[in-house]
DNA sequence: CTTGACTCTGTACTTCGGTACGGCCGTATA
DNA sequence: TATACGGCCGTACCGAAGTACAGAGTCAAG
């Protein structure tokens, strides 16, 4: 059966995504979406759009940029010609993300020693800050201020 | 014995935190950093103002705005006084960054599952996308393609 | 046939986080 | 004494990622 319902126009798209007319546009300028079918005048898109702009959004939000976006869905397609490419921009990013999970699993461990120790009711009254924690392995309540309270 | 050592000028500072002479001055305008000691007519600055600047980075790169950093900076002092304040922000922050951590870590099960159904040696030559495979709960080519081979 | 909703292009503006520049001053050293 | 180096200030500029018009054209419904 053909598609009869009438043509998803840039409107629709945006909508449908999430996002603004302009920034579909924006998206397009910046080569993250091919130019879309004009014969009627109108860009006309299709679904593999809407999923493509909802998976720019998602990689954006962890944290990479619309070039890294880019790189991405450039490289990704798989075939025996363009593998290596592939295999090294897939470690690369994994790399990435692994370094962040890091980073950020240590900041949270972090937060969550100096909410133990300073913003519990239970902590102590001793006007330390966050940025003494910050360098004394966040233990700055318990060990830096009078005498070891416990722990 | 007084530290005699000359004062800790804006260059040094700069060096000694690793960013430029204009950031530095970029982060006092902001109020990041107080405003520093002026008697000589140069700002002078301490250690402490190293470490801040570090803080300051290191807040950054997980992906939180200078604003964030402000907040976090301007509470955190431990006192019984801004303790359920101190306790919010925390919370706050503490449950960004596990969303942040359990996005990243999805991204990275569907980016190292793709490496293995795609990237790898021994993968099918399929000519599928990474596009396909997000839609696909990142199984496209080992089970979505023979049906969808012809587009 | 008119109206209103939508689209088109192009340019300009916005916020964030800096970076660079020009003109001036004060000090350290050769 | 001269000159270089660093600091001061204010302003302008930058790239990223949009957002906001203005002034057209187009289309479907009433």
């Amino acid at each position: 059966m053909q598609e009869k319902q009438r043509p998803m126009t840039i409107g629709l798209l945006a909508q449908a995504a999430g996002v603004g007319v302009e920034t579909v546009r924006f998206y397009q300028r910046k080569g993250l979406l091919e130019t879309p079918d004009r014969t009627t005048g109108f860009r006309t898109y299709t679904p593999e759009d809407v999923r493509k702009i909802k998976f720019i959004k998602r990689v954006q939000d962890l944290g990479f940029s619309l070039k890294d976006v880019q790189n991405l869905i450039e490289i990704s397609f798989c075939s025996n010609e363009n593998r290596p490419l592939l295999a090294q921009a897939c470690n690369e990013k994994i790399g990435e993300i692994q370094k962040k999970i890091s980073d950020l699993t240590s900041m949270l461990e972090m937060l969550q020693t100096f909410y133990q120790s300073c913003a519990h009711d239970s902590a102590a009254d001793n006007g330390c800050s966050l940025l003494d924690c910050f360098e004394n392995n966040w233990e700055c309540c318990n060990h830096t201020i009078l005498e070891r309270k416990e722990k």
